[in-house]
DNA sequence: TCTGGGGTCCTAGGACCC
DNA sequence: TCTGGGGTCCTAGGACCC
């Protein structure tokens, strides 16, 4: 038995329809009505204000289906700004880190907080202060669970968001209350269960949270292996998770976009994947990485299955590599493998792979002086960018910014308030 | 007509070795 | 030559997350 103090406690933070509240901090008119922010291309919702949930409007609908809605219903549409969401995100998370001695981005919205060193008499009070504190400093609304187990403060964070009565703060630290909380939460609503295994677990009468936490694990390890055991654990409180704090890097980088339209010739598709080529290796570098292996994909439309085509090709490098003009020469011979004329190409990508971290590759003995050279050209350019703004120097392989056919719209995309002197919020005539 | 992008982990099965 | 067992490594695919 863990004894009281010895429990651990987990705050997981939540930000309410991240984009959403991202594009109502600089547009104050948009409270109180329906928003959707668009995935790339304009393509699907995939954020959306209480009232957009409240018409029907599904996570990751394409908005051709939800066109009647948005006129009927006026509802607000904006594009993806990644800049402004990733900058709201780092405050929201600054200002989060002064409540815990320890804390884990969990996403570019989220975060757990290790509370359980904190003698606390009221977790409630404190989560209230949180909320307020963030509102006040970065107007962005949050929801907050705590719970001894990572799985049990992401339902208790989802029960405060809805409830009234939770006022966005729910604190399940105490067994009493779980029983009630695991109830009202649908299986597929756990942390981990998702669409495949709710199925599975729904036709065999595990509907609740507190079905599966009192279920005969046995009936379920085989088809969902180790996790579905920590799950379940995690549900009785007892945490298997712990707080990851320190970053260890991505594994993999990739970069991928859908075109405006299809494109059906080489050079247009060369283009496209060595703009992606070129961000990746921005990635890459920003991350103190090189790569060992390339990966680079076309595919036509999976919605038309009749014609549909991908291809991808896996580059092994001899030596690891984030210098982009190498990368790139590689890419167009990669991509000269996969293509197939004839073909309505909808989607590029890059997945570089075997990365290694810190400088840490095996150096080539005969090219260290080029090698080096590289690398200045390398820090030269991607300070330029990220001072003068993305593709400020860039290479002719890319089509150097011009617009094609494969390049991805945002047509209602707003301003980088917060990022670009240029794009400062203006008040009053 | 119009359907996003970027990640992680686990497992089963094959190749290979002793 | 055939057979058995056990171990490791790698990869593809499937599940999940936001």
């Amino acid at each position: 038995m863990i004894k009281k103090k010895d429990m651990p406690v987990f705050a997981l933070v939540d930000c309410n329809n991240f984009y959403v509240s991202c594009e109502r901090v600089f547009n104050p008119g948009l409270a109180h009505r329906p928003v959707i922010v668009l995935s790339n291309n304009d393509g699907c919702a995939v954020a959306r204000s209480n009232e957009a949930k409240a018409l029907g409007i599904t996570m990751g609908v394409p908005v051709f289906k939800i066109r009647h809605l948005i006129d009927l219903h006026d509802v607000q549409v904006f594009s993806s700004n990644y800049v402004l969401y990733g900058d709201m995100s780092s405050r929201v998370m600054q200002t989060l880190s002064a409540f815990a001695p320890a804390m884990e981005i969990y996403s570019i919205d989220e975060a757990f907080l290790s509370l359980g060193r904190l003698a606390f008499t009221d977790l409630t009070a404190y989560g209230q202060q949180i909320r307020h504190t963030v509102k006040q400093y970065t107007g962005i609304p949050v929801s907050i669970g705590m719970a001894p187990s990572k799985t049990l403060a992401k339902l208790a964070a989802g029960i405060a968001k809805k409830s009234n009565k939770a006022a966005g703060v729910l604190d399940l630290t105490a067994p009493r209350f779980r029983d009630r909380a695991l109830e009202m939460t649908p299986v597929e609503d756990v942390w981990g269960i998702g669409r495949q295994y709710a199925r599975y677990l729904q036709i065999r009468g595990i509907r609740t949270a507190r079905d599966f936490r009192d279920a005969d694990i046995g009936r379920f390890k085989k088809k969902m292996g180790i996790n579905g055991v920590r799950i379940q654990k995690e549900l009785r409180g007892e945490s298997c998770y712990d707080l990851e704090t320190d970053d260890p890097g991505k594994k993999t980088i990739s970069v991928s976009r859908s075109f405006k339209t299809p494109v059906t010739d080489f050079d247009s598709l060369s283009e496209a994947v060595s703009t992606y080529i070129v961000r990746g290796g921005e990635k890459l570098r920003a991350q103190g990485s090189h790569a060992e292996a390339m990966t680079v994909y076309v595919t036509t439309s999976r919605f038309k299955p009749d014609s549909f085509y991908y291809n991808s090709d896996t580059t092994s490098f001899p030596t690891a590599l984030n210098y982009t003009s190498a990368l790139l020469a590689h890419g167009r011979t990669a991509l000269k493998r996969i293509f197939r004329k004839g073909r309505a190409y909808t989607k590029a990508g890059v997945i570089f792979s075997d990365l290694t971290r810190n400088g840490i590759y095996q150096q080539d003995l005969f090219d260290t002086s080029d090698r080096s050279r590289a690398d200045r050209v390398m820090e030269t350019m991607d300070r330029i960018n990220l001072q003068m703004g993305a593709g400020t120097v860039t290479y002719p392989a890319t089509g150097m910014g011009r617009d094609r056919s494969w390049t991805t719209v945002f047509n209602h995309r707003s301003s980088a308030y917060t990022t670009d002197w240029h794009q400062l919020l203006t008040v009053g005539p």
